[in-house]
DNA sequence: CGACGCTTGTGACACTTTGTTACATTTTTT
DNA sequence: AAAAAATGTAACAAAGTGTCACAAGCGTCG
């Protein structure tokens, strides 16, 4: 079940590519390279990329609205390559969300080492990445099939989910066993910001909770956490 | 609710401490210290941890040997100090596990930056920390799903715990039998510092007695410990 | 086009949870 | 014994939460 973790080079120079490519390739690695942000962008969405190594001197679009865009869009491990020691750049680097820098000229070994700490980070996070999930999560009593967006229970009747009803039940699946404030909901079910006041999560939670509980009085699948947001107290299942 | 982080400094040197304690609480984190492998641990016990700054040279129990240890047990985050420049040195507390590490002497913004990076990285990790065991902690004729967040007695009948009173109990249950300040009970519950004149936790022990004691008058499990806070007196055990 | 149904955010209101205050009580100190 | 310090807890206020009703948005179907 664990494969080899797949590492995406992003870097203007073709021997710094080459070379890097070569040695974490040694170390048991699968590795792909691209030498700009639109190649980045084409490999993104054709393979399963593990964690970015990317330039942020680059022409063009550079590393660091790269790196932004990247975070925007999920929470893809980024190792960030500077060629510059000023460490105000650094700081920066690390505040839009990069997981680590490193300084060139570097030992490519501390960058295996970084690259090892980094992924062993993120793979206890849940594979919420483009990872399609094969379609059936089971917990209590239910069986969320993702791919039709259909909810059986076990005698395999359906209960019908609304959209918003299937995200924020899927936000739950994926991080089951953990507190999710209400802004945390909302941007990942509709990715959007809070208004002052917005009890539009609070609603969806009482809705959901009436298709779900078994008493939505007393709910043993999404507690309420005070001041906090909501928890998905319940084990999920792949299959 | 949006807690200060509580961040540990391991370090044989008393002015290395009392210097990036300050600072650190300058830029608005909570900051505890200790001199030495057995001063860390007690403090790990007793309070709630969020991440620790570790000293790679210090006597007795060596800083890597520290941070396999705490490794081992859980993912806490861990920041190492090391005095030696040499790459190799840093290399092997990577691949040992730290999440970075600084070389002596660096600035005190560059550790603020690293800080920062590695709380976030934690914070979207799912709470896999010293969570003990798959969740049924017995005690007295109750027991406690910590998972569903449900206290049961001996009947099977569920007794509600708000969230407060919950967090307040398993900050017993995971240290029976010994003295717990209401400083450090304020800490493990909510993660945050008294206030003066602060009297929540005395109410909220006061309400979690009456529905766990059967005479809250005359308390068996919850005892006072007069100018000290109070000691959770029964015997835990997991299953 | 328009009526209908479904979904979803907003506002309103009741209810719950929690910290604070106040005061009675207990324990320690003087 | 009186005073001071610490604790228990009821009562209160503030903040957070559950959920109903309603309206706006949207597509469907006649």
């Amino acid at each position: 079940m664990e494969t080899t973790p797949h590492i995406l080079i992003v870097d203007d120079h073709e021997e710094i590519r080459s070379l890097l490519a070569k040695y974490l390739r040694k170390h048991g690695y699968r590795v792909t390279t691209a030498d700009g942000g639109p190649a980045m962008k084409r490999i993104l969405q054709d393979s399963a990329i593990d964690l970015i190594v990317l330039d942020i001197m680059m022409p063009g679009e550079d590393g660091l609205s790269l790196c932004r865009s990247l975070r925007a869009k999920g929470d893809l491990p980024i190792i960030m390559l500077t060629a510059m020691a000023e460490e105000t750049d650094r700081v920066i680097g690390l505040e839009i969300g990069a997981d680590d820098y490193l300084t060139k000229p570097f030992n490519p070994r501390e960058l295996l080492a970084r690259i090892k700490a980094v992924l062993r980070r993120a793979r206890s996070l849940p594979p919420q990445r483009e990872q399609p999930q094969d379609g059936r999560l089971r917990f209590d009593r239910w069986c969320l099939n993702t791919e039709q967006r259909e909810l059986l229970d076990d005698a395999n009747v359906i209960t019908p989910l609304s959209t918003a009803e299937f995200a924020l039940l899927m936000a739950f699946l994926d991080r089951p066993n953990r507190v999710l404030s209400r802004d945390q909901l909302l941007d990942l079910t509709q990715g959007r910001e809070a208004k002052s006041f917005d009890r539009s999560i609070d609603n969806q939670v009482s809705r959901l909770r009436k298709k779900i509980e078994q008493d939505p009085k007393a709910p043993r699948l999404i507690k309420t956490v005070w001041g906090g947001g909501y928890s998905f107290a319940c084990d999920v299942t792949r299959s």
